[in-house]
DNA sequence: ACCTCTCAGGTTGTCTGAGGACCTGTGTTG
DNA sequence: CAACACAGGTCCTCAGACAACCTGAGAGGT
């Protein structure tokens, strides 16, 4: 049973994702002992170092823990996996979709809340984005970010604003990537300042509506993009 | 420098640790490129399987992260913070906010993208909660958020999915305590099936206004009753 | 009957050598 | 100046070999 019929690069994710679910989906409880390395490696129809890879992530991730001489051992069915870690692994359009739907709403409740110091905040940030405008990508990105940091703050729930920024590093690397593979900031001479002005303005009216359907369309587009690439 | 004079057994964690060390000691900040496996080999003074089962452990507590024909780069410095702490020390009512945010927005995902099996799960779940209205108040309490859980599942995206789990026991607390204070359910002797019963039947039929409607209504209602509290 | 010792088999640990696949920058070419 | 081809570096995978170690079964002594 060569893994399915997987063919993409990374044999050793895939083993390691194949022996993940086993041990979450509950087929390998706590203190289970593992088939061997020989036996795992001719199961999933790769090499023996290949398993041992994986084994290790696994290791690295507490879920198992080898002796050596003995086996390899369950030690723990839920990934005490830290949520970041989750959001690195999953797909950039899933994380992406998610956090339009938060910070659409973010934005409603931003110009509805927004206090003078969130429009002094949201202000500087938006000129902070438009001179980063001529940086490198990364901190362009990073001025982009924080721009929407801004936004999802002046909503004034905290809650709200440590889970924008849980999704920060992950949208980081992700809209890096982006810009760099499709070159979007060439094609877009005006960096989407206008769309981030107008976003600012109508969160300082305190213009509900207008607020998130500004980001509306400006998330959007940028999703359109990453379903793209 | 071959690790010192350090013999015991496992060469690939003294490796690793010694690699995590140089990340989380700040020497290798994230965005750095390691040095390649042949380089670390010598340094370290261990063969190249030992550093590349060092990296995969580091890579499965999503310290690193490996690019084929690129290198491997560092893209986290800690083992990130515990976010469902946050969370329960966080404002019930903030918790609920931002969940009505995520969730009335799933509903719509949820009506446009559902499968056959989602509402298969859908009706079980809704069942199970009509069920439980004549349990106690934790039960009733684990099957409302199991039948809510349900929802966000059918719009089918992982990440939602596990942003909604992150939330759940934050929820569950909150709204025990809420059930508990309020005396709701003497008050409801519906339960609010009728008002569930109308969002899994939109979502069934793919309206996609009438389930967030029905949502954010049933949302706003316990929300008001978590303010008055 | 019980304990101890030895030993064989299985398992993980480590290293080496060899290709393959992939990315990136460089230099050539038109 | 743009597009292409190439070379080098890097990670990915495999196979083979040997060492270190643990476990359980059996032999031997008490």
């Amino acid at each position: 049973m060569p893994l399915g019929t997987l063919r993409p690069s990374p044999l050793v994710e895939q083993a390691t994702e194949h022996l993940r679910e086993q041990i979450t989906g509950g087929h390998w409880p706590v203190g289970t002992k593992l088939p061997g390395e020989n036996a795992l490696a001719a199961t999933l129809g790769v090499g023996r170092s290949t398993v041992r890879e994986a084994l290790r992530a696994l290791a690295g991730a507490g879920l198992v823990q080898a002796r050596q001489g003995s086996g390899v051992f369950v030690v723990a069915t839920e990934p005490a996996e830290d949520w970041s870690a989750r959001l690195r692994r999953a797909a950039v359009t899933d994380v992406y979709e998610v956090r339009m739907m938060v910070e659409v709403q973010a934005a409603r409740l931003a110009a509805a809340r927004r206090t003078d110091a969130d429009v002094t905040a949201l202000a500087a940030a938006l000129d902070a984005r438009r001179a980063a405008g001529r940086g490198d990508d990364a901190a362009f990105v990073d001025a982009d970010i924080a721009l929407h940091a801004a936004v999802v703050a002046a909503a004034g729930n905290p809650v709200l604003t440590d889970l924008f920024a849980e999704f920060a590093p992950a949208l980081r690397q992700g809209l890096i990537d982006l810009v760099d593979l499709l070159a979007l900031r060439e094609n877009d001479p005006d960096h989407g300042d206008e769309a981030h002005a107008a976003l600012v303005d109508a969160i300082t009216r305190g213009d509900v509506d207008e607020a998130s359907a500004v980001l509306e369309a400006e998330l959007q587009q940028t999703l359109a993009y990453l379903h793209r690439a």
